[in-house]
DNA sequence: CACCAGGAATGTA
DNA sequence: TACATTCATGGT
């Protein structure tokens, strides 16, 4: 099992550089995270795309205020309510079919998140992506932040960073997932540290 | 006022 | 494969 040096190299990096323990991200992920928590990632997945942070959080207060905790809850939304609820999220015609769709299946097919961690990553991967609205990133983010998979995250600060640092050339999602994960043990919560302190360094870049 | 912020689906070449 | 377009709000 030969390891990519480059990569784990890129990791010390990121470690070195942004050694300030305070950053949210990589406590957060450090954290044991409750149920609910788990279900607001899987919210948030759907919410942030294409969107900056502080209007999901808009959007995730509203669902809280109107007393929409759970996948459940939101399953049984009407897309009207939803529609209004997520609206400072933006997109929200869209988002809010995406996430209704998703939170039924969820519902319907597992029931809660529990049930949802224990299937396989590859075929609850695989189901994911036929969603309407999540694509590789989203279901790798519900898959490594939400359900604990280890399930390497390629995102656009990935992808700058790779070519930042000279590692290669090629961009395409399997191909940077595929590095990242044979270069690294299989492990999530390095591959949620990493991802995080690469986007960490990726805001810091601008 | 113009542009951007942690995407995905669809269509075109 | 690689772009271009659409979806839409709030911050700077």
């Amino acid at each position: 099992m030969k390891r990519n040096n480059k990569i784990e190299k890129l990791y010390q990096l990121l470690k070195r550089k942004h050694n300030s323990p305070n950053a949210q991200w990589s406590l957060w992920c450090k954290r044991k995270k409750t149920e609910r928590e788990r279900e607001e990632v899987v919210i948030g997945a759907i919410l942030t795309q294409r969107t900056n942070w502080k209007n999901v959080e808009r959007a995730i207060d509203n669902l809280k205020k109107e007393g929409v905790d759970s996948l459940n809850k939101i399953a049984h939304l009407k897309i009207r309510k939803l529609q209004e609820i997520i609206k400072p999220a933006g997109f929200y015609k869209t988002k809010s079919r995406y996430l209704l769709n998703l939170a039924r299946f969820i519902v319907k097919k597992y029931g809660n998140i529990k049930r949802l961690k224990k299937e396989k990553t590859k075929e609850l991967r695989q189901e994911l992506l036929r969603l309407r609205g999540i694509g590789e990133e989203t279901a790798d983010s519900i898959l490594l932040y939400a359900l604990d998979k280890p399930v390497f995250v390629v995102d656009e600060y990935t992808r700058r960073l790779i070519k930042r640092e000279g590692i290669c050339r090629k961009t395409s999602y399997s191909f940077l997932q595929n590095l990242f994960e044979k270069s690294l043990r299989k492990d999530f919560r390095l591959y949620q540290d990493f991802h995080a302190l690469i986007v960490t360094d990726g805001k810091s870049e601008k």
